[in-house]
DNA sequence: CTAAATAGGACTATGTTAGTCCACATTCAA
DNA sequence: TTGAATGTGGACTAACATAGTCCTATTTAG
């Protein structure tokens, strides 16, 4: 909701303040969120007194993947298929549906990697 | 990997204990997935000492998504997407972006009914 | 009868994550 | 030069979800 409400402001520098208040969003929780993107790329920011945030890229630059993986981390289906799963499960080695469960990741992964943020502007 | 276990094991109902052992999976736990997947009818089951489960229909006619629907209650991208959510999103009725975010739920969806367990054998 | 199954309730431990709070750094403009 | 408006970042909490365990029925073939 705030990648559309920015996209949708022009080439203005949006705040959080501006968006918290516009979508009854809480500042707080906004603001790490906005951080989070900051620091994953997504957003462009500028400290001070006029400062905000705006798109690092346009919105169909961005792919919903990105956004995802920002905040989530990762765009798994399945813990053990995580970069580094917190708990490996005792089985990967010898896991008798590896294969397919990979293959579905993929084209999950494909989806989300097709939707970008002017899909949802 | 229990029902590919069945699935593989051609007409012979299936005990818990002998996919637990199998496969290094605790049995308590097993035991009850397994009972899920029964009440859920992805299994049928015999009791009694020579009883165990079976597939209620061919691999191919269980979709991926009454498993997982099954197993975790549903197949949303997101909380408000349940049909009862647990805790209601406040801003449900004026989401900006609703509207594509049902749209991408239905895709998701559309993937994981179009796979079925015989994808996993 | 009894052994081998499924059935099911209650409980625990652990991890995740939304959300909060506070102190700090940066910038602009009066 | 100062103060208000902004982003930055760390620490913390509360709530919830879920894997996993334990214990006690119930069913049924031999």
């Amino acid at each position: 909701m705030a990648l559309k409400y920015i996209s949708n402001s022009g080439d203005k520098v949006i705040t959080t303040r501006e968006i918290s208040d516009s979508k009854n969003i809480p500042y707080d929780l906004l603001s790490k969120i906005m951080q989070t993107m900051k620091n994953e790329n997504i957003l462009s920011s500028n400290q001070g007194s006029s400062g905000g945030y705006s798109l690092s890229k346009r919105p169909d630059e961005i792919p919903l993947y990105n956004l995802i993986s920002a905040i989530d981390g990762n765009v798994n289906i399945a813990e053990c298929l995580k970069e580094s799963p917190v708990k490996d499960c005792s089985m990967t080695d010898n896991c008798s549906i590896k294969s397919p469960v990979m293959l579905l990741q993929k084209e999950v992964e494909d989806l989300f990697k097709r939707k970008t943020i002017s899909d949802f502007v």
